[in-house]
DNA sequence: ACTTTTGTTGAATTTAAATTCAATTAATTT
DNA sequence: AAATTAATTGAATTTAAATTCAACAAAAGT
């Protein structure tokens, strides 16, 4: 079976490396051929793992949905607490584990604008902010979190994250953020 | 002169279009037909306006570097509070003045990637950081901002703001968000 | 060792969009 | 109202990148 074992090694070579282009030059920026170079292998063998670079897009988004995602809550944990520890983790992956923040930057890329429809629906489709908003209820019947939509707060926290994690993702030397800070956004 | 005028008049008229559109659905989903389409006007005549894509592009960043961007800061003012009364006005143009909102989504967007080279340094070039940075050490020393380094927190305060606007840019449903949420985050 | 299957390349083709252009119409000037 | 100049169109051309393909190389199976 080593020959299906080096294609499925080269296959997830071409999508890490894609992912690395794709967050760091944007989708339209990154050519085939440029994914190919990087690998590195030839321009017309990507083709024969991903059809299109399109597919490729795709096969990466729905990694994207997975993976992370399934960030079990523990109700033990005050849900301050809680997203503290999370923005903790997320944020020192900057070092330690590129892929899953590489990974967490570029689908909050693809749900906004400027990609193919299907790989925004997609990625769309994985929704972080419906268990936040359940988190930050809980919050604010704790009386740890502010009064206010909890919707729209949720909403607006990961925005904010999304935004930090992009700006921390164009600049390597930025200092990692406290993330008490971000929290505190929520706080009463 | 009504004839200058009328062109100085289409001029702007694509400009407005062009920026509406690249913050709906991004740069290079765009095409300079659906430009035209918009305007509407036809695709060949687009390139008397305007010399490439890319020119026009530069125009609106050019716009986007003057601008709101000369926002003057009253010494009487606590940074908070201005901070704060920045925030409610410009989250107020979302739906008051659509093309000063749109301009300052577009602005952060082509600051970050997937955007041609000469446009982001253009962009990356009118600096709101170290205004803020000031604002930021002025407010630790007052008091009424937490300990921290204050670079951090500036491009962490811009960050959010630019991926909280984004989220309301995408959503136009979306309820606005306290500016105080958003201040929080530096208050000591 | 021979045959078949799979991997690989780089050049040729296709495609989609930007850009140009020759022809047409409208406005302005004389 | 003829002549000149500017605006406008839509089809033809160019361009840049994705995609295909014919030929070759390496590995696996016999």
């Amino acid at each position: 079976m080593t020959r299906k074992e080096q294609k499925e090694e080269r296959r997830q070579a071409i999508l890490m490396t894609a992912l690395t282009l794709f967050v760091e030059r944007g989708y339209y920026d990154t050519r085939i051929a440029d994914i190919a170079a990087a690998v590195p292998m030839s321009t017309g063998l990507m083709f024969h793992y991903f059809a299109s670079k399109e597919e490729l897009l795709l096969e990466l988004v729905k990694m994207g949905t997975q993976g992370p995602g399934s960030v079990k809550y523990d109700d033990k944990i005050p849900p301050d607490v809680y997203l503290t520890m999370f923005l903790n983790s997320i944020f020192s992956f900057a070092k330690e584990q590129p892929w899953v923040f590489n990974m967490f930057v570029f689908m909050g890329q693809v749900r906004r604008v400027g990609m193919p429809e299907e790989a925004r629906r997609l990625a769309l489709s994985a929704d972080a902010v419906t268990p936040t908003v359940k988190l930050i209820k809980k919050g604010q019947k704790l009386g740890v979190f502010r009064k206010g939509n909890a919707d729209t707060m949720a909403r607006c926290f990961w925005a904010s994250v999304q935004g930090i994690m992009e700006e921390m993702s164009a600049d390597k030397e930025m200092k990692t953020p406290d993330p008490e800070w971000i929290v505190s956004m929520l706080r009463a």
